[in-house]
RNA sequence: GCGCGAUUAGCUCAGUUGGUAGAGCAACUCAUUUACACUGAGAAGGUCGGGGGUUCAAGUCCCUCAUCGCGCACCA
């Protein structure tokens, strides 16, 4: 190449390609462009105003911190779908937020206060909210620059919190409208309460974890006739009656007799023997100990047999009846006491070590403890007169089961339909400090305050959208709401409902895709099914993709307190975001885990560099043409060619919809490297020396052309290198490329 | 207990409706200043977890077993 053709190649190329010099500038200048906005594609004429749209929430991080790989996984997924979208030309809103995440945002600041030797309590609820609210308004501002830093082309100006007014009036909008069709109602259950956190939390939030633990078999006294099994002799305290297969011939002739037990551990029982179905004759000794008050299962059957309801534990999980041998004292502590009391009485049997799923609450890590208590919960088997009379239940399968959703990938369905079956009636209410306000108030009465708690449920009610006018004779009730309601009704609130007439309500609802994590398949994807079908009548998205979890190398879950966490931040300072979204995206189909390694980032890394050196040979050596996208001349070589990328390009067009992101990213890269690069460039480099006239202009306008339907086809995968090598090609009338169209 | 997924080259994974086993990374041999060393060329590497079946033909379909991972339920 002579040195004036050298000239007009732009003096970046004379180094290598430089993701910490190009990449911020480069987010600036599609923010600086508003294309993120479909609003501003179709006033700037980049996107047909009657064009298809594609709309897309961001699942909204947690205001608890930083985002972590996986988020960045998420955003790259959805960022390819997105710019996907935007350059076929539809009507593309990827529209962002955050999430307030009630409980996991409250029990974090709660640890940071702790550290500080400051208690909740102490602050009061007005100051403790100041400070939850200015540790959520700085995870959000890190959390934002870091969704740039990736490269998310969200449409910033349409940015939602999920505790935020529009968000909040939305919320009491849904309350009451369910609350007055009967789904949203007020009951006296047993419930799990998580004694650390001090609220109750729904039955998605407890996981199951191993442990090894006792079973003892004993007798409630020297004359009682069954001997029961339990691994907490501290809650037979509690117990009202003793139940029994109505087929098991060992204990048929007791049931149906009540027996007293005046002294069991310094409380008095009376033990009804009752038959129930659902006791194995073969567990244990056939018999169970019923303790209405703290098992959802005794309950249900206490409830079968008009038993009494005895509660002897509280929220403390301390004990509540007794003499001083257990009163007010642990139930781990209380437990030795009665077990201690059985073994001096002789009426112990049997000891056993057993390994038995403990309940833990999720975010806490509590030991989740039955109490009967009153809380508000939705309804899911009630038929609805505005939907056909079908529950939501109902609601929540006809809309996977018709395809109104399509899920991806499909096996999903069936976990989805699995959880739906065994579902119950969602607890809603928490006794949490942060986030969004029961929308309930209690008149103030006389009476009332003296009937105290138990009674909560004779007070008046009211309920709606705004507080009752005569605010000064009615309490609001003091609980806040499970932060998965708000979240499930995260794609039209975020639109502009409840005003049905917004214009992105209309345009944009329902949504095009949800992506998300497998792991919120019930707690989100599920609520926003149940909350869109009922309250509009419509399903929330069409499409659910799943992606998996980010594993470390050797296919570890990456934690904080192993140390194998890679910080999707320093690895983009140092590799490129470009090198970090092709590593999280290759290798990856949808719902599998994924294995991430600084080493699979440096390969992207000097793939980047390599498009970098390919487009600085192919333009210093065609910078004696002019580019014409429309040039027909094309050598009989050139044209096979030309048949054989095309044909790459249709296939990948396919599979982008196809949503196959993971074999597109590895096609592009290889028909650029060992195609393009090694083997079609290699080869012009005679053809461009010592062919003819006609052979040189074509190779030379099949080289540019091909260059530029590759950078579009990656611009979904790596948008920084591509728009940045963009800007310096010689192309008239060119637009961002975040904006230009899909190249077949 | 019920269900789901995985098992293919040293590692990570593809493999469409059955039709001669594929890629990246790593390792190996060679080239040595090239658009690019963040490089190029080449070679090597596999009884597709085991067993059985259907078929002209099975990595792919059916049955079964094993191992790993996960979900739900139970948890007296």
């Amino acid at each position: 190449m002579d040195t004036e053709q050298n000239n007009n190649i732009n003096p970046k190329f004379l180094n290598p390609y430089n993701p910490q010099s190009t990449e911020d500038n480069i987010y600036k200048l599609w923010e600086d462009s508003g294309f993120f906005n479909p609003d501003v594609c179709i006033e700037k004429g980049v996107t047909d105003e009657n064009a298809k749209p594609f709309s897309m929430v961001l699942p909204p991080p947690n205001v608890t911190g930083t985002l972590h790989v996986g988020h960045a996984a998420m955003l790259t997924i959805e960022d390819i779908m997105v710019r996907f979208a935007r350059m076929q030309g539809k009507r593309t809103l990827w529209l962002p937020g955050t999430d307030h995440a009630a409980i996991a945002t409250q029990s974090k600041v709660e640890k940071i206060l702790e550290k500080e030797g400051i208690k909740k309590n102490d602050l009061g609820r007005e100051e403790f909210l100041n400070r939850v609210n200015i540790f959520a308004q700085d995870s959000h501002d890190t959390i934002v620059s870091q969704m740039k830093k990736i490269g998310a082309s969200v449409d910033w100006s349409r940015e939602a919190f999920t505790l935020d007014g529009k968000r909040n009036l939305a919320v009491r909008t849904a309350f009451k409208k369910m609350y007055e069709d009967g789904l949203i109602y007020r009951g006296h259950r047993i419930v799990n309460w998580d004694p650390k956190g001090q609220t109750v939390i729904s039955d998605d939030e407890v996981i199951h974890e191993e442990r090894k633990a006792k079973m003892y078999t004993f007798k409630y006294s020297k004359d009682f006739p069954i001997s029961i099994a339990t691994t907490r002799p501290e809650t037979k305290v509690g117990d009202t009656a003793v139940a029994v297969n109505p087929t098991d011939d060992r204990y048929k002739d007791f049931i149906g007799k009540t027996y007293t037990i005046e002294d069991f551990c310094g409380v008095k029982l009376n033990i009804k023997i009752i038959a129930d179905e659902s006791i194995d004759k073969d567990f244990g000794t056939g018999a169970l100990g019923v303790t209405p008050a703290h098992s959802q299962i005794d309950a249900e059957m206490a409830g079968r047999h008009n038993l009494p309801t005895i509660q002897v534990i509280n929220e403390y999980a301390k004990m509540i009846v007794g003499d001083e041998r257990i009163l007010n004292k642990k139930t781990t502590e209380a437990r030795n006491v009665v077990v201690e009391w059985l073994r001096t009485e002789g009426l112990l049997e049997k000891e056993e070590d057993i390994t038995q799923n403990i309940s833990i609450a999720e975010r806490t890590g509590g030991i989740v403890e039955p109490l009967p208590k009153l809380q508000w919960f939705i309804n899911v088997n009630k038929p609805i007169k505005d939907r056909n009379n079908k529950t939501l239940k109902e609601l929540m399968l006809d809309a996977v089961r018709s395809g109104g959703i399509n899920i991806i990938p499909d096996r999903f369905e069936k976990v989805y339909y699995n959880w739906i079956e065994n579902l119950r009636d969602w607890c809603i209410s928490r006794q949490i400090w942060y986030g969004h306000r029961i929308p309930v108030w209690y008149k103030k009465t006389i009476t009332n305050e003296e009937l105290g708690i138990n009674n909560e449920n004779t007070k008046e009610i009211y309920c709606g959208i705004n507080p009752p006018e005569d605010i000064e004779n009615w309490d609001q009730d003091p609980d806040t709401l499970d932060t998965w309601f708000s979240s499930g009704l995260w794609t039209f609130s975020t639109l502009g409902w409840p005003d049905l007439n917004a214009l992105d309500f209309k345009t944009y609802h329902p949504t095009n895709m949800l992506e998300t994590g497998s792991d919120i398949i019930f707690f989100w994807v599920a609520r926003m099914i149940l909350m869109s079908t009922y309250l509009l009548g419509e399903v929330p998205f069409k499409n659910v993709y799943f992606h998996g979890l980010v594993r470390d190398a050797q296919g570890k879950k990456m934690s904080k307190s192993l140390g194998n966490a890679i910080d999707p931040l320093v690895v983009s300072e140092k590799y490129g975001a470009d090198a970090v979204r092709m590593s999280l995206i290759i290798g990856t189909g949808p719902g599998n885990d994924s294995r991430m390694s600084e080493d699979k980032i440096r390969a992207y890394k000097n793939y980047a560099n390599k498009l970098w050196n390919i487009t600085r040979f192919v333009l210093s050596s065609t910078s004696n043409i002019k580019y014409d996208a429309d040039f027909s001349e094309y050598t009989d070589i050139d044209k096979v060619l030309i048949n054989e990328r095309d044909e790459f390009l249709k296939e990948t067009t396919k599979e982008m919809e196809e949503y196959k992101f993971y074999i597109v990213g590895e096609k592009i890269y290889q028909y650029t490297w060992t195609r393009f690069a090694d083997v079609i460039i290699e080869e012009s480099k005679n053809i461009l020396l010592e062919s003819d006239d006609k052979s040189k202009i074509s190779r030379a306008q099949f080289l540019l052309d091909t260059l530029i339907k590759i950078l579009k086809v990656l611009h979904p995968f790596m948008p920084f290198v591509t728009e940045e090598i963009w800007g310096m090609m010689p192309i008239d009338e060119k637009k961002l490329l975040i904006v230009e169209k899909w190249p077949i």
